[in-house]
DNA sequence: CCTACCGATCGGTAGG
DNA sequence: CCTACCGATCGGTAGG
């Protein structure tokens, strides 16, 4: 695997640097707490400077969920890419899952973890981002329970994603590394009697 | 099982009245979101006449708190208090919380997956109260795990309480329904080979 | 319990 | 990108 140590390239813009803060900000303070005059005083910048790259708070906050899509990407999914479609590359994904809670890749633990309780009660176009992003990661672990031929994926899908949750919510909470190791067993188990090859008709036709 | 539209009582005095709305605004809003201007105008009191009640915000948060635990105890804890320690126990226990989310007791979805995610990066007296709390829960968890002779409670207990968290997670975020039966479906699995009659020397002694 | 107030900070705007 | 400002709201206090 190749982690963002590997690849990162420093911010090509000032909206970009200061996009890579807020996502860090919003993982500890959430994207309400995530305040233009905090974030601009660290970007030593003025308010109104910092305000006019964005317009107003809420697209402020989409432009942070789609910088943190991004990290996620680069950080968890990417670095299983050539892993085979079906349990292998489920395998790995969920793997690399803990290992980036282990890198500590957002100080505040899981960005999403954070805004999917803060949003999900607040009506409007951030908690539709946050949940299309959501669903989208919950559908690319469907994609490949389905093609290691399991019997009901949407109920393997809701444990596998169960137990990674429950990591960072434990490795945060109570600050204890065997959370990481609990989960790595407890989805060890889900995947143990799953063939390890891919089947089904269309199985090599999926996009790796 | 009894719940508390069979044995609630009206708040008997202004401050219970007061933590009842604040339990309510704090699975929504969060503890930070709660704010005393917002609560005194929803209990048609002066801002100071509700922050007397209190002296200050973190007093309010930590009475919140309390407020909640009582809350939990009395719709999750107490109306399996007859069930028979051990599997039977936490069996109980797991379903009786999936109930108190499908009864939406709190409107925001559980209260303290809400101010977990909140106050895990925020040191002080509020996350330590949190903290405890949800301790509580998992070592009462745990007991009954350790009373069913399972060979590794503190796995189990890692395993159906995230199972118990993704259905308030996903029932919130995705408004599906579904993800009740998933996670009563994956707890029944993980306690499916447990023997069912408590064991151990002191089996009998456990308070019930 | 109230009115009236404090300084700080919020998101946002005017004007350059 | 800046300074200077807007009304609203924050937690909290003074005085009754």
């Amino acid at each position: 695997m190749r982690y963002a140590d590997d690849v990162a390239t420093p911010p090509a813009s000032t909206r970009e640097a200061i996009l890579g803060r807020a996502v860090e900000l919003a993982s500890t303070q959430g994207l309400e707490g995530l305040t233009i005059g905090r974030l601009a005083g660290e970007m030593k910048l003025s308010k109104s400077g910092l305000f006019r790259h964005f317009g107003s708070k809420q697209e402020l906050q989409l432009a942070t969920v789609e910088a943190a899509s991004a990290t996620f990407k680069r950080e968890v999914i990417d670095p299983v890419a050539d892993e085979p479609p079906g349990k292998s590359r489920l395998e790995a994904l969920c793997f690399g899952y803990l290992d980036y809670l282990e890198r500590r890749v957002f100080p505040g633990g899981c960005f999403w973890a954070a805004v999917t309780v803060e949003f999900d009660g607040r009506p409007g176009p951030v908690r539709d981002a946050i949940r299309d992003a959501q669903s989208g990661w919950l559908a690319m672990l469907g994609q490949h329970a389905r093609l290691a031929g399991v019997d009901d994926p949407e109920q393997l899908v809701f444990e596998v994603h169960a137990l990674a949750q429950e990591a960072n919510w434990a490795f945060q909470l109570f600050e204890d590394e065997r959370a990481i190791v609990w989960a790595r067993k407890g989805i060890e188990r889900c995947l143990r009697d799953l063939p390890s090859a891919p089947r089904g008709e269309f199985a090599d036709a999926v996009p790796s």
